[in-house]
DNA sequence: CTGTTTCTGCTAGAATAATAACATATGGTC
DNA sequence: GACCATATGTTATTATTCTAGCAGAAACAG
């Protein structure tokens, strides 16, 4: 049985991976814990803690093989799964975020935007066609769209004026993932899950101290 | 002596913040902890205890006058602080946050946008004007640009592969604070604060359980 | 005016997370 | 081959954060 791995060791896991990654286009084969705390201001046994999560291991006197902890890093955070996602709200942000590039190193996927403004729907955003709001049932119950692959994850971008109604018309799809960029609490059902990116709460958090 | 606020309260009480104004919208003008606590699916005791950091206090049986509380909230978060940023890298992401208006109400202000393609300089984004990176020494040192304060804070949105370039370039400047939203680990002086906003770390964490 | 309910403000306890410490093992050196 | 330096893996310790519980104050009802 693989033990659940905490939020806090997933993010700090994925800025391991970006070194790993870093390491891989340098050719270099060997990273310690201790190389990779110093990069990112932290103790080196918290490092080796994370690791451990990862079902992998490193030699003594060496570190860490960096392209096989890269992998079991993925490994252990499913990169490799592939997931959907609809962005709702094709404004500046959803249409930034449907052509941000990195989103597919990590397996995720996005499949369309939808919006309400009459001069987008039909439009394409790197290459996802932009659908009005009141098509989300249909669009997502048609299974060829999605590679018989159910779309669970939503990416809220619409403006917080709009983002309690939009989250409330998810309800009508199978949307069991809010990632939330707009300011807004959202209420929704139990079996929603909402995760606030809150970016004003991380800046405020950040320039506090 | 006003004692620090802990990063995760901070968070916490943005959200608070947004639901206060929501009271407001709907001349609400009363709110429990138990009812902050329901909309967010947190402990009530949890609301009172971050509350109880910004130097103000409720009635019992009644609970907190929501535009008081609200605030106490932006003057514990200096939301009245003004702040100026530039943004580096107008690509999407970066052209979307500079149009991004949620950003001046809580008092961060973008002043300007650095980048390399020479077909985005001199254009606007929302009123800004897009520089080229190379004026950066030039622009930050040009108080009236900034109404004689310095642009302390970099949004950091170029492409991750030249993400510890830009970042090399920003110590030409005055900048204190990075605000990360590459994928990228940066390599910084100790006298620069990096801030990973790290989307993916996010995510994963978020579609993990 | 007395009892009841409700909600705050604390305090105490439990659970998590971060740091430190150390035993063990491997590669390199003389 | 013996010794030294270095890095892992794990255990112990400390710090932080969250949850639970309770005493006391204010509104309200009868």
């Amino acid at each position: 049985m693989v033990k659940a791995i905490p939020g806090k060791a997933v993010k700090r896991l994925t800025l391991y991976h970006y070194i790993l990654s870093d390491c891989t286009r340098q050719n270099v084969e060997h990273i310690s814990s201790q190389q990779i705390a110093g990069l990112l201001q932290i103790d080196d046994s918290q490092v080796r803690k994370d690791i451990a999560l990862c079902q992998t291991s490193g030699r003594t006197n060496v570190g860490y093989k960096a392209a096989e902890l890269k992998k079991a890093i993925e490994q252990a955070l499913g990169f490799k799964e592939k997931k959907s996602a609809f962005i709702i709200g094709a404004g500046n942000l959803g249409r930034a975020l449907a052509r941000h590039t990195d989103f597919q190193d990590y397996g995720l996927d996005i499949v369309a935007l939808f919006d309400t403004d009459p001069a987008k729907i039909d439009t394409l955003v790197n290459g996802r066609k932009v659908f009005h709001i009141s098509e989300l049932f249909h669009i997502s119950t048609r299974e060829n769209l999605v590679n018989k692959q159910k779309v669970e994850i939503a990416i809220l971008t619409v403006p917080g004026a709009a983002a309690q109604k939009s989250a409330e018309l998810l309800l009508q799809s199978q949307i069991k993932y809010i990632w939330n960029f707009t300011p807004a609490v959202l209420s929704v059902p139990d079996n929603i899950r909402v995760y606030n990116e809150n970016l004003m709460g991380n800046f405020l958090d950040f320039t506090k101290n």
